[in-house]
DNA sequence: GTCAATTCACATGAAAGAGACCACGGTCTAGTG
DNA sequence: CTAGACCGTGGTCTCTTTCATGTGAATTGACGA
């Protein structure tokens, strides 16, 4: 029975008429043709590129702008463009590597990025084992051999000096000095505004001979955007008017994101298709930030290591018990008795509020320091989800850490 | 009432250890001719 | 004789612990008006 009404949902979902002509579009690692209101960044930095075409080194390119401003796609673009014309007219000896520095496993420490870099000039190395310095070596001599102008492209550096210093930035802005047939340019971007302040000044002063600004985009350039990808990606009038206008709110509220904006879109789209709607109504955007909330919340909870689950379930329990802000003494004594209730070793209380300051960083709690005078300085906690979503990260943790939920009686 | 010192309850930093993972080279073992 | 199993060494990486130091305002207590 269950197979038959299987079947026919399969049979009906077949028939039924699709929204999207090609989804692709409207996804984050899709590489459009055209960039809309980034025009004068491009130029800057094809001009700054330019001098490769000619086996000069260009100089060091910093960028900076928020998440959702073009950054990436805008150097990709220019990357791509410029490969182009060099082969065109047979010169072969540039090279661009792309590394994302977020990128866990991949190209989040000293080590990983240098072998992740070795790599992509064809050597083989080893995901660990070898010594730091050993890999340098490796990279170094396959990129003289390479005879290339090298141009780096590190996205979201900043992540990778707050995890790993500066050292590395220094090494490789040196390295020009040792390489005989070949040359490195660096072009490194960055969400953080202020990151580079915090950098060594020699590495600083080397690293951003050029700098340009990605400004957010405003409510109308992301209309645009929104615009050009839908025609791609939808069947004509498939949107009701107005959608496109509220998206581009949504994401213009927030600090003018365009990734965003198009994953409302999409997903709103998606809402609409399973709903079996002919249309995107304006209704279903509300119902798609509702959903992708949800669903980042609950990927990052899940995909946590079981102290910070526990940790987490501590602050969640006396929220809910008492909405009010929390302080870490207290969500570290709760935490240690959850600790012996599911058989885990408790850690430090150090440890415990470094993880606090962790899960505020991932946008679940909003962890506040504040000195309370004499009765001494701590964090003040307070959950940075919706009620809905709280239920359900809890419900999840319970089943997560078999904890049964009138436990919760012994709280408080 | 004013002002500096004190005090609390953690925050924050630095260093170092534990344990997992991995490559490499040397040694041992079993199979083969 | 040789391929493959196995082991020890030396390396990275992540998560923790330990020890040390920092911090900001309520409170306290001395002081003078």
């Amino acid at each position: 029975m269950a197979k038959k009404s299987v079947t026919k949902f399969f049979e009906e979902f077949i028939k039924k008429e699709p929204l999207f002509m090609d989804k692709v579009v409207l996804q984050s690692n899709y590489h459009p043709d055209d960039i809309p209101h980034r025009e004068t960044q491009i130029h800057q930095i094809a001009q700054i590129l330019a001098p490769a075409l000619r086996k000069n080194k260009p100089s060091n390119l910093f960028i900076y702008g928020k998440t959702g401003t073009g950054k990436t796609v805008s150097v990709n673009y220019t990357a791509k463009q410029i490969l182009d014309v060099a082969e065109k007219n047979g010169n072969t000896n540039i090279k661009i590597i792309y590394v994302n520095c977020k990128l866990k496993k991949i190209a989040d420490t000293e080590y990983r990025l240098i072998a992740q870099l070795a790599r992509e000039l064809g050597k083989e190395i080893p995901i660990t084992g070898l010594p730091t310095d050993e890999v340098y070596k490796m990279f170094f001599n396959a990129l003289d051999e390479s005879q290339t102008t090298l141009v780096l492209v590190l996205d979201e550096i900043d992540q990778l000096v707050k995890k790993t210093g500066d050292e590395i930035l220094y090494n490789l802005t040196r390295i020009n000095s040792e390489l005989k047939r070949s040359q490195v340019s660096i072009i490194g971007i960055s969400n953080d505004l202020i990151f580079a302040d915090n950098l060594d000044p020699r590495v600083k002063s080397s690293l951003s001979e050029e700098e340009i600004i990605f400004p957010p985009y405003n409510a109308f350039q992301i209309q645009d955007i929104l615009r050009q990808r839908a025609e791609m990606a939808f069947k004509k009038e498939v949107l009701e008017p107005g959608v496109i206008e509220k998206c581009a709110a949504y994401a213009a509220r927030e600090h003018g994101d365009a990734r965003r904006a198009l994953e409302l879109l999409r997903v709103a789209a998606e809402v609409a298709e399973r709903n079996g709607q002919p249309k995107v109504q304006i209704k279903d955007i509300d119902e798609a930030e509702e959903k992708i909330e949800k669903e980042r919340v609950v990927d990052i909870v899940i995909a946590q290591p079981k102290q910070f689950q526990i940790t987490l379930y501590s602050i969640l329990s006396v929220y809910a018990a008492r909405k009010d802000t929390i302080f870490t003494g207290e969500i570290y004594e709760i935490y240690k008795g959850l600790c012996t209730k599911t058989g885990q070793r408790p850690l430090t209380q150090r440890r415990v509020s470094d993880i606090i300051a962790e899960l505020d960083m991932l946008g679940i709690i909003n962890a506040k320091v504040t000195s309370k005078g004499r009765y001494g300085r701590t964090r003040e906690i307070d959950i940075a989800v919706n009620d809905a979503i709280l239920e359900k990260i809890k419900f999840l943790l319970e089943k997560e850490l078999d904890i049964k939920p009138k436990e919760q009686a012994d709280i408080q």
